[in-house]
DNA sequence: AAGCTTTGCAACCGCGGGTCC
DNA sequence: TGGACCCGCGGTTGCAAAGCT
């Protein structure tokens, strides 16, 4: 199994070695990370590299204190997948998945008095999903039948600023779009209706 | 002021999955 | 087909800083 290998630095990154990796990455760009002590002579793995460079150095990476919508989406979206810190994290622009899960540990888990469980993998899922297919064949038709036709009638009618959400129960996956609701009653209202297949886009 | 405890977070570890040869 | 390599994930650890006595 990979592990940090015999050798290698341990510890807290000096600013001599993130300026080494960040010239690498930008000469370079990401990938690869087993090379970079190769070519950099830096005594890191390449797993640390990666972990570095996606935890800290990416200018992609948002720093400081999360703010109550991020706090509040995080509660949500853990509510709904359970401890998988990448996905809910790819839903948070500029917080990696470390970030997340150590805000949820140390402030979260506390504020909400949740106890650590082994092995979380995926929040209580909906007793059942209400079926909702497309009455046409427009793709962003805001017709639909079956079960699920009063839950989107009542959430279009309840949420005027309910945005594009015709399009997901078309396309029956979670995208980007998903997250435009701006009053967040509305996640509250949908959230029991996605799927863990929905997030994962399956 | 000093020593102890708690907190917050960066980094490490073990594992599993994907890809390539 | 299976072994090596690479990547990414989630849980855990270790240490510095802050708080408390």
């Amino acid at each position: 199994m990979e592990g940090y290998g015999h050798g290698s630095k341990k510890g807290f990154w000096t600013a001599q070695e993130d300026k080494v990796l960040g010239d690498y990455v930008k000469k370079h760009g990401t990938g690869k990370w087993n090379r970079i002590p190769k070519v950099t002579g830096l005594k890191r793995s390449g797993k640390s590299c990666r972990l570095r460079w996606m935890n800290y150095l990416s200018p992609k990476v948002k720093r400081g204190d999360f703010s109550e919508e991020e706090e509040d989406l995080i509660i949500r979206l853990h509510n709904l997948l359970g401890n998988r810190w990448s996905l809910i994290a790819g839903r948070i622009p500029g917080r990696t998945d470390n970030q997340v899960k150590n805000f949820w540990n140390t402030h979260l888990s506390k504020k909400l008095g949740v106890k650590k469980k082994k092995k979380s993998k995926v929040g209580v899922p909906p007793k059942s999903i209400p079926i909702v297919e497309p009455k046409g064949t427009d793709q962003y038709s805001s017709e639909f039948v079956g079960e699920g036709e009063k839950l989107v009638h009542e959430t279009e009618s309840l949420c005027g600023d309910l945005i594009d959400f015709a399009s997901i129960m078309h396309e029956g996956i979670m995208n980007e779009s998903a997250f435009s609701f701006v009053n967040s009653n509305v996640f509250d209202l949908c959230t029991p209706y996605f799927t863990e297949e929905w997030f994962l886009g399956l």
